[in-house]
DNA sequence: ATGGCAGGAAAATCCTGA
């Protein structure tokens, strides 16, 4: 298949890189995206399927970890060239949930923002101090010339247009004040939520929960975000969201997330 | 206010997720 005149950047949690990948791998073969972060791989380095992934055309970075957490970056045709391995800013933490690498002339930092569940509580604490984290780290690549995506599960609502019942949720770590703040503080830094900018205003959800059917109803919130620098918005062309994935048998309780920008002049 | 579902590791129950 001939590449795509523009360049597609998706992001997956896939909730079980040993249970999902058939999904992940029928969802590759039939979409194609250039770039791609997973996340929750749950599984350690040495269970990573890197031969799978390979056959299926893709170079592969990966960080595991047994049972929890674990994140990837894979590239069309390419193997990514990894620029940084865990955020900085707390040697003590040994969650593996940032990945960074270059892969077709963009740079892509792949996350997986802490849960924060329950709220108040140290793992609340955690996500407030990780986002604290990602902001500097995202200060500091914002103004590259060059492309940059920041791509993952943020486990954050940005906004009221972005759970389908706010009241609900109104207790939930994905959607507290300060968390929400967070979010757009890192925004205001210079970043587009390229979702929003591309879909524009109407509602697009990004996980649904395996409660009540509530896929099936379109009843989810928007936490998945692909946040893009000046050099990457510039060439924002459409995004959007691979549902059908969602309503497979045994699927992930998220779906791939993408957008679509200009290819960078000087690939590789 | 609660619990509904799911994956992983361990072991037939727990922890975590969102």
């Amino acid at each position: 298949m001939p590449a795509r005149a523009k360049l597609r950047i998706a992001t997956f949690n896939v909730n079980g890189i040993g249970t999902r990948l058939g999904h992940l791998l029928a969802w590759l073969e039939r979409e194609q995206p250039d770039i791609v972060a997973l996340q929750e791989l749950k599984a350690d380095d040495a269970a990573f399927p890197a031969a799978d992934i390979e056959a299926a055309g893709y170079g592969a970075s990966w960080i595991g970890q047994r049972s929890w957490n674990g994140v990837a970056i894979l590239g069309r045709g390419v193997e990514p060239v990894e620029s940084r391995r865990g955020l900085p800013g707390d040697p003590g933490d040994t969650q593996s949930r940032y990945l960074e690498a270059a892969v077709h002339g963009v740079l892509v930092g792949a996350l997986y923002l802490p849960n924060g569940n329950p709220q108040p509580g140290p793992k609340f604490d955690y996500k407030l101090a990780w986002m604290a984290r990602l902001a500097r780290h995202a200060a500091s690549l914002v103004d590259l010339p060059h492309p940059v995506a920041l791509i993952g599960d943020y486990n954050v609502i940005p906004t009221d247009a972005d759970v389908y019942d706010p009241k609900a949720w109104r207790k939930d770590a994905l959607f507290q004040p300060e968390v929400r703040e967070a979010f757009a503080r890192l925004l205001e830094q210079g970043w587009t939520d390229g979702l929003r900018e591309a879909h524009g205003p109407s509602t697009i959800y990004t996980f649904w929960d395996y409660f009540r059917q509530h896929a099936e109803r379109d009843r989810g919130l928007r936490i998945d975000h692909l946040l893009l620098n000046r050099a990457a918005a510039k060439g924002l062309h459409r995004a959007g969201v691979d549902r059908w994935v969602r309503l497979q048998q045994k699927a992930s309780d998220h779906a791939p997330t993408w957008v679509e920008i200009a290819r960078p002049r000087s690939p590789r």
